[in-house]
DNA sequence: TATTGTTATACTCTATAACTATA
DNA sequence: TATAGTTATAGAGTATAACAATA
């Protein structure tokens, strides 16, 4: 009465037939792997988020990033506090409005999202190993068009 | 410089080329919408797996749905509570060991099932609206071999 | 009046450790 | 000695409300 079915644990075959299971619980495998990665170099998947936004935007503010990310600004303050206490993201006056910020990415920063992204990369290999090249493409692209259509 | 780039709130595009963020973040989406529709039947999204693996497996213990789950021991305490209190499951005595229960669903927790099925499947339809038939199928089977290899 | 950033607070979810009663 | 269930507690993550400075 108390034996355990076969399959990874947490994973039951009474949900594997919901696709809307599969996605989620895979989107905690995928978080769990990549945080634990990331980890190594002082970041969460929170700050990650944010120095890849910021690379890309320029030196927007809080405001902006939180909408980008979708992230409560009170979380977003925590969030800079720590990119700035490791050097990697800072806190300088805006040109034209008194109350805001300018977040600029430093050289430390960049450096941090290149070895970052190597990271990134052997988390996603692990992630898809099952999966050849054309497979993964294919999941690609089910999940973009999903994620777009999703606002 | 406060202008917010377009598409979805949370989806930035200096993310979308990562497949591990795509499933993280449509993880999170099915998630929320899912959990968002069974909440008019009363029950999270921990209670409502737990419903599903105890109506596949028969009069398990706790110890084997923890098991099955993924769940602490301690966090299925109060999962199972609720689900008592609402009278979608029952706590017997284990036929050979005084320190077990014997879960065991009720016809309302059968009932309530019946009825959480139909809202996933108006979830799975929301959510996979913009793929075909077809594309749905291959999503489902990229997903599931991704989550029989997770273990 | 509205907005930016901040603080304080609360709430959920989850994990840990210690305890009991049995095995 | 180990296991099933329970309790208490602490931590992460996130959301809410109020506030000061500025628009």
């Amino acid at each position: 009465m108390s034996e355990t079915p076969p399959g990874p644990p947490g994973i039951h075959r009474a949900l594997l037939h919901h696709t809307g299971f599969l996605i989620s619980r895979m989107g905690f495998v995928a978080q769990k792997q990549f945080a634990e990665r990331i980890d190594s170099l002082g970041l969460s998947t929170r700050m990650w988020g944010a120095l890849n936004v910021l690379e890309a935007e320029g030196a927007i503010t809080q405001h902006a990033l939180c909408t980008c990310i979708g992230m409560d600004p009170s979380s977003m303050v925590s969030t800079i506090d720590e990119l700035e206490a490791k050097g990697l993201v800072q806190r300088r006056p805006h040109p034209s409005d008194r109350r805001a910020h300018a977040l600029h990415l430093t050289d430390n920063g960049r450096q941090t999202l290149s070895r970052g992204r190597k990271l990134a990369k052997g988390a996603q290999e692990e992630l898809l190993a099952p999966l050849s090249a054309e497979e993964r493409e294919q999941l690609h692209g089910l999940l973009l068009r999903l994620a777009l259509a999703s606002g």
